[in-house]
DNA sequence: CGTTTCCATATTAATATGGAAACGGTGCTTTAAT
């Protein structure tokens, strides 16, 4: 065997020189290049050739830590299975959700890596097993959910581990979990500076410009390179309509998937004998997205009543009653489903023709990934969103934001400090601060934030901030809080400045996320109705570094006709009119 | 913040009313008891 087929024993210069060659095009004379090319070809086969974004990803992974921003299917995957051959050692890869592991390092197996999976549903047999792999070399991929590494025996496994790559998959999630959901999300940045300090590669389909920032400084990345590649998906139409009410909303939404659904099976009978083979409402293949579960149900009901057939997904379903659901959808026995939420990740079905969404999703990001699952086979597809305008999850924020009270932390932070590095169980603190799970859940949600507590051993949280009091840390939760808040509000009032607009609805939606797109699209509703229009005024661009006499400096997200969104640094998004910008002379480029 | 659920109380003792409390989307893990 040469020393180019066993990647383990190349020095991390000489990977960083041939992950380097990535951005200069894979020089095949010199010898880092030959190892590049060596990699590719072991990766993606014979002939094929990495994209513009993934070389572009992987020279930048070869000086600094990297956030690669790129929809499904543009190779993602290929960039860590590269570096990870580059690098050698052991590549660890954070994937948010256990039900998909198995699935994931099945294609990995597949591609020829020597990888392996460590979470709860293993026996104790299979742990043993793989905890010996790794501590033989013998794993290069070791995928793990980010509450793993919490655990005393991973972290203790890893420390004596070759780790030189930490991937983040799916890292919007560390904006989206960490602060409340998913705690654990906040603890991979400590985790990574405690092995050493390893490359990290940050991986999301969709991340508006606020959630990057958010997911460099959750991850406390190092100088991070942020690589965007082209995230339009201009083959899905965009629409938006506006209801009276709740009620006329969820009619709306059942009297449009019914007709699309007709129109579907019409169609493919008029096209043709052949695509009838291939079973009745074929192209009717859809995802109607709900706010709460009970309108799953209620939906769901409504859509049976006129004689389709959805299947129903939520995250307070068993199980196994989940997964199939998913299956059967994803092989294309189920072709409509009403869902919350909770359906989204690991469904990459390529005719997906319709996304629908009754009521707003929280932010705009959430919107694009949601819409996202759409036409992946590139051909037409449109996503729809019916709302009321005062249906907004602007609620949901109000009361997330509401967070803890002065008096819940002080309550929390007492016990905590009394019990010394052992730390406390959940129930434990439960119990000595006299708060639901919920509101327990929460505390130590914003607590972790702050970094005073952390995970302890057998799941036990333990007191790290010190002398500092409660009254302190009170405070300190109250501006993290308010900062949360405005953020939230401001991703809200992204998502109803998208619904509102009767300008070009693509344009505006990919500038919010950070995309420039100067021209109308053609193929959303506005530049159906012809309401939209290129973008003349040139006093601002998306990308230019303002500074506001009020809200301080920001970012142009957003030129539309007459006004100007700005993505402000303390403010989060503004939208302000042109007229009283020139004015007043309000905003100037810094 | 807005809506639903729960429980105590009131009286056409089996249902109505009011006020307080809980809930509203996302999922890891582990442990104790079958």
């Amino acid at each position: 065997m040469t020393s180019q087929e066993r990647p383990r024993e190349t020095s991390t210069s000489r990977a960083e020189e041939a992950l380097a060659q990535a951005g200069a095009g894979g020089d095949g004379r010199t010898r880092a290049g030959r190892e590049l090319s060596a990699a590719v070809r072991a990766v993606l086969g014979e002939g094929a050739d990495l994209r513009f974004a993934q070389r572009d990803a992987l020279a930048a992974l070869a000086g600094s830590d990297t956030v690669l921003v790129a929809r499904s299917g543009a190779g993602k995957t290929a960039v860590y299975q590269v570096a990870s051959r580059l690098l050698g050692g052991l590549t660890l890869v954070l994937s948010p959700l256990v039900a998909l592991q198995r699935d994931q390092v099945r294609g990995l197996v597949e591609d020829g890596h020597r990888a392996a999976l460590l979470n709860s549903t293993l026996s104790a047999r299979e742990e043993r097993d793989v905890v010996e792999r790794v501590r033989a070399g013998e794993v290069d991929l070791l995928l793990l959910a980010p509450e793993q590494l919490a655990r005393e025996a991973t972290t203790e496994l890893l420390a004596a581990a070759d780790v030189r790559l930490v991937v983040v998959d799916e890292a919007h999630c560390v904006s989206d979990w960490g602060h409340d959901f998913r705690p654990d999300f906040l603890q991979i940045g400590p985790a990574v500076r405690r092995l050493g300090g390893p490359r990290v590669l940050a991986l999301t389909a969709t991340a508006s410009p606020a959630v990057r920032r958010d997911v460099v400084e959750r991850l406390a990345l190092d100088d991070a390179a942020v690589v965007v590649d082209d995230v339009d998906r201009p083959n899905i139409h965009l629409a938006v309509r506006a209801a009276a009410d709740v009620g006329a909303r969820d009619a709306a939404v059942v009297d449009e998937v019914v007709a699309a659904c007709r129109s579907a099976e019409g169609g493919a009978g008029a096209a043709g004998g052949a695509e009838d083979a291939s079973g009745d409402g074929a192209g009717c293949v859809g995802i109607v997205y709900v706010q709460t579960r009970a309108q799953v149900d209620a939906v769901a009901d409504a859509l049976e009543r006129r004689g389709l057939a959805p299947a129903r997904y939520h995250g307070g379903l068993p199980p196994d009653q989940r997964y199939a659901v998913a299956d059967l959808f994803l092989e294309g026995t189920i072709d409509l489903v009403v869902a919350t939420s909770a359906f989204g990740m690991g469904v990459d079905r390529p005719d997906v023709r319709l996304v629908v969404h009754a009521g707003p999703p929280s932010s705009l990001d959430a919107y694009y990934q949601e819409v996202g699952r759409a036409g992946r086979d590139g051909e037409p597809a449109r996503a729809l969103l019916v709302h009321t305008g005062s249906d907004s999850s602007l609620g949901f924020f109000y009361a997330a934001g509401g967070g803890p009270r002065a008096a819940t932390v002080r309550a929390v932070v007492a016990p905590l400090q009394h019990a010394g590095t052992r730390g406390l169980t959940r129930r434990e603190l439960a119990e000595a601060a006299d708060l639901t799970p919920r509101t327990l859940s929460r505390a130590l949600g914003a607590l972790t934030q702050l970094g005073v507590v952390a995970p302890a051993e057998g799941g036990r949280t333990r007191w790290v901030g010190g002398e500092e009091n409660g009254t302190q840390v009170a405070a300190r939760v109250d501006a993290e809080r308010e900062r949360r808040r405005r953020l939230d509000e401001s991703a809200v009032e992204m998502v109803q400045r998208y619904a509102g607009t009767d300008d070009c609805r693509r344009r505006l939606l990919l500038e919010l996320l950070g995309e420039s797109h100067p021209q109308r699209c053609g193929a959303c509703d506005s530049c159906d109705a012809g309401t939209s229009g290129d973008v003349v005024d040139a006093t601002f661009a998306g990308g230019q570094r303002v500074r506001h006499r009020a809200f301080g400096p920001g970012v142009v997200a957003s030129v539309e006709q007459g006004t100007v969104t700005v993505l402000f640094e303390e403010e989060g998004y503004k939208t302000l009119a042109l007229g009283l910008v020139e004015e007043h002379d309000l905003l100037e480029s810094a």
